[in-house]
DNA sequence: GTCCTGATGTGCT
DNA sequence: GCACATCAGGACA
């Protein structure tokens, strides 16, 4: 696998959170090499998202939203938690893919410590979890995925089962979406209410947009 | 296993 | 003011 270029980033969002699923994600934050694979994901696109943080509009802190597909938008939410995105389409469209979850991979002894925690399957198994394990802060929103020390490795080795479902913690606002996307059957996809509607693996891009949207 | 609650800071109304 | 793309820990069963 190799990191990924910024044209990967650049296409539709759905498209993009389904390709990342089975990707590595690496972070050198503090010289100390940690990552795993991404096996859940989640889409949020455009103004009309009423999810979406580019929903009233531009403000400050979703500006970077608007811009180069392939940053960072991190984000600081319930006073403690930090939010990793990766910004998506061309640059006039606010989007972006939520990681939000990981299956630990590179330096699982260093993550462990970073979370407080001996199970593996504590370890990245939640958005906000596994910024944590890769010690990824607020002060990372804008890195660039194709020429800093944070990136994503692909495209994915292994064959996978990919579910939708509709996205999670966002309340009654926009849920008939179907916009997660998680790995079938992984332990470490994150614990969370989950109307699974069907496996995605099969349908080609304009089936697969016709039964997302 | 399930359900419920408190912790905690920031952005936007 | 208040809602928030969350998590850990406790009370149950």
């Amino acid at each position: 696998m190799k990191r990924l270029p910024r044209n990967f980033y650049a296409r539709n969002t759905i498209d993009v959170a389904i390709d990342l699923l089975g990707c590595h994600i690496i972070s050198n934050v503090g010289d100390i090499k940690t990552g795993g694979m991404i096996v859940e994901a989640e889409a949020y696109i455009g103004e009309d998202d009423k999810a979406c943080h580019a929903h009233p509009g531009p403000t400050a802190r979703n500006l970077i939203m608007y811009g180069k597909a392939g940053l960072l938008y991190v984000y600081f939410t319930y006073g403690m938690y930090n939010m990793m995105n990766i910004i998506t389409e061309r640059p006039g469209i606010p989007a972006a893919v939520l990681i939000r979850a990981v299956e630990p991979i590179y330096n699982i002894d260093e993550m462990a410590h970073r979370r407080n925690t001996a199970n593996p399957h504590e370890i990245s198994s939640g958005p906000g979890k596994l910024t944590q394990a890769l010690g990824i802060t607020v002060e990372h929103k804008g890195a660039d995925l194709c020429g800093s020390d944070i990136y994503v490795k692909g495209p994915r080795e292994k064959k996978i089962e990919i579910m939708a479902s509709s996205r999670v913690g966002i309340g009654e606002r926009w849920n008939e979406k179907l916009w997660r996307f998680f790995i079938k059957d992984n332990p470490d996809v994150s614990k969370a209410p989950k109307i699974i509607r069907q496996n995605v693996f099969e349908l080609d891009k304009a089936r697969r947009m016709e039964y997302t949207l």
